[in-house]
DNA sequence: TATCAGTTTAGAATGATTCTAAAGTGTTGA
DNA sequence: TCAACACTTTAGAATCATTCTAAACTGATA
């Protein structure tokens, strides 16, 4: 609780009930992948009640502290990942399978980056099913 | 013309106006990639007037029939592209930048595909910027 | 050429996400 | 401790890509 607000602190997030709760839900140790919805039924079954605006912003926030890693699975809702470490993922759209590859996954034969741009991150996603 | 009109009979579509024109102009030979906004403001421009629903319809239609391949690159649209062999893309969200890699890309260290799944297909996005 | 299944379309509906602006709450300095 | 203020939260409205509806239209076939 205090190491959670501690770590707010550290990201400079100011440590309010939401994010503590948010927080304490995400970085529990174990890695999460969550869409909006799916964060508020989870915090909700809790008996964590927070409003969905509240969730985007937080998700944002986390996210723009690099805490979370977005996710660009399909064109439909944004997914983000508590693993921020390099890694990649199966994905069966139909399914709403989702699993990260946490191997290390080498990709040769690539061109080289078109000018003046910068490599951000190289994102491999293996879709399984149709 | 009538090339198109036999291109689509062959792939089970009826030949209406609407599909010749849209037809004509992505199967023109030079890889495209477009979204529905994008291709409407296209033919508009070539003042073909064609609702955006027909749009909608007419790409899903191409789309279920192997005629174009759907990426996933950022949240908010879906891409089309007229190239679909197997191939990858640099990506820029901010510069809505998108390029084809059509280099023979390797990706290697896969772990084993989760049981009872196939692999449909491998999307490799090298994100430029941030 | 009449018929009918397949198409097109305007406009409404949907659903994820963002925006607004008003109320609430950490933080800080005295 | 507390006033003051910047930062947050929130309900509800707004946005925007996409899908749906159901009525009008049009290729294909006999």
């Amino acid at each position: 609780m205090n190491d959670i607000k501690q770590f707010l602190r550290s990201n400079a997030l100011r440590p309010t009930k939401q994010r503590i709760v948010i927080a304490g839900y995400l970085f529990d140790g174990t890695d999460k992948h969550v869409t909006a919805e799916s964060l508020s039924t989870e915090l909700a079954k809790r008996k964590h009640i927070i409003s969905l605006a509240t969730i985007y912003n937080t998700l944002h926030d986390f996210y723009e502290n690099g805490l979370l890693k977005k996710l660009t699975l399909s064109a439909d809702r944004v997914y983000f990942d508590t693993n921020t470490d390099d890694h990649h993922h199966f994905y069966s759209e139909k399914e709403q399978f989702l699993i990260d590859i946490n191997k290390n996954i080498k990709v040769n034969g690539l061109p080289k980056t078109p000018k003046n741009k910068k490599i951000n991150k190289i994102e491999v996603i293996v879709h399984l099913d149709k």
